[in-house]
DNA sequence: CGTCATTTTGACTGGAGTCAAACCGGGTGG
DNA sequence: CCACCCGGTTTGACTCCAGTCAAAATGACG
């Protein structure tokens, strides 16, 4: 009926849980304040505490921290559909920065709309936390990536999790995605250095296993990168008790 | 009055919220079914979910992922006072598996009487919530500390970062610390080679700034290593809303 | 056409891994 | 009581992955 079930949320959702009327009501609510950012400039200050959260609707954010030395790591890119400061509304505490990366659009959620939301039906609750909760392997995931893998399967590892991560919000398939990172953007999530990001890239595109180019990601051989990388989707699976 | 005041989880929650009698008394009974288990075995397969989470007592744990390759990354250490599983209870994943280090006492607690005690006391669920907030942080703590910093910065940051988190329990001060890990847990953390951490943590020995020795931390010169780790509790603190 | 961000490439350096061998302390069994 | 073993620690020699520095190439944009 409505917009709303295009919202990369409700997409996004869906793969979990079938939602009801109800439920996409209440989503369409949330979706009401919308508002818009320019690419780099910070959305919420490191430190801040917020009383907002957002859903991001449109275009890509980072969240990272900035170490005393200058150097930045970004902890984790947030796409359509992902939930912006989620934690820093349920639990008061932000630590980390966040910066659009590209022109945004999100939907402004008060933290307590979001907690009358949650109160009104709980399926939408769980819903919620189900994805909080894949958000959160995939930081774990992102600390194994960093503590136990080189650079080349590093790489390889992250630009396929993205894609399954685009996959779930109709942004990407078997065959690539559009991707507005820099080398610049890897470097920083994979603790690497831009020069040995690009020169990776190269070793990736040369052995024919993906290309990294003009804001595309091409898997030109899905099978054997996944070989590669020991891709493992099975964190970002989430097949958890289905409620339909 | 009763022995619960000692508990570690009453002690470290402590530092957030002021408890009441009510409060103490529900964590007296989560505190009911005392269960232990040796050093070595997996409490909880990598995969398996579990209907119940576990209140560590006595002794430590770390949580882990092992890679195709055999190598293994741990992604946290629990202590006293920490939560086993927290997060499988309430949403039904787990992804990593977790090893007692020592031989340990914990209180099992199914999810049934965990939910109930949030729902009797929203303060409790509150102070809960507020320590697994911490947790996670410690956990981007530890992303961003494989990422961006050298392996002599990251074991300084760790031994100081462990410290502020034992003195919370009561089981740590400013001048150090018993602990039981072998210089291969550190190397599984923090994504180093055992022969390098045995290197850093002699040069660091050397420097005067912080001795690991003999199932001990001492921190030779607190205030030097925290300048060189580049040490910023704060994102230990969590003053949160101190309710009163 | 110039400017600026980004990508690409090369040469050199250094931090951390690997391999290998001692060493040490505490159990344990002959 | 001593020899042995075993997990953990320590040290040295060598290798190599990834960082740094520097410069050129590319490309978007005003």
């Amino acid at each position: 009926m409505t917009a709303v079930e295009q919202s990369p949320l409700v997409l996004k959702l869906s793969n979990f849980v079938v939602l009801t009327d109800t439920e996409l009501n209440v989503l369409h609510h949330l979706h009401r304040r919308g508002r818009s950012f320019v690419a780099g400039r910070d959305l919420v200050q490191q430190g801040q505490s917020e009383q907002a959260a957002y859903i991001l609707a449109k275009g890509w954010v980072c969240s990272y921290k900035i170490q005393p030395d200058g150097s930045r790591q970004i902890i984790d890119f947030q796409i359509p559909g992902d939930f912006l400061g989620l934690r820093s509304v349920l639990l008061r505490t932000s630590d980390h920065s966040f910066e659009p990366i590209t022109d945004i659009q999100a939907a402004e959620v008060p933290a307590g709309d979001l907690l009358a939301a949650f109160a009104q039906t709980a399926r939408l609750a769980t819903a919620v936390l189900w994805a909080a909760s894949r958000d959160e392997a995939m930081v774990v995931e992102h600390l194994v990536n960093l503590g136990r893998r080189d650079a080349d399967v590093r790489v390889a590892h992250f630009l396929l999790e993205l894609g399954a991560r685009l996959a779930l919000v109709g942004m990407g398939s078997k065959t690539g995605y559009d991707c507005p990172l820099t080398q610049y953007h890897l470097a920083d999530a994979l603790g690497l250095s831009a020069v040995h990001v690009n020169r990776v890239l190269r070793q990736l595109r040369e052995n024919g296993l993906v290309t990294f180019r003009n804001g595309k990601v091409m898997f030109d051989d899905r099978d054997r990168l996944v070989q590669f990388a020991e891709f493992d989707p099975e964190y970002l699976d989430q097949t958890g008790p289905l409620l339909t």
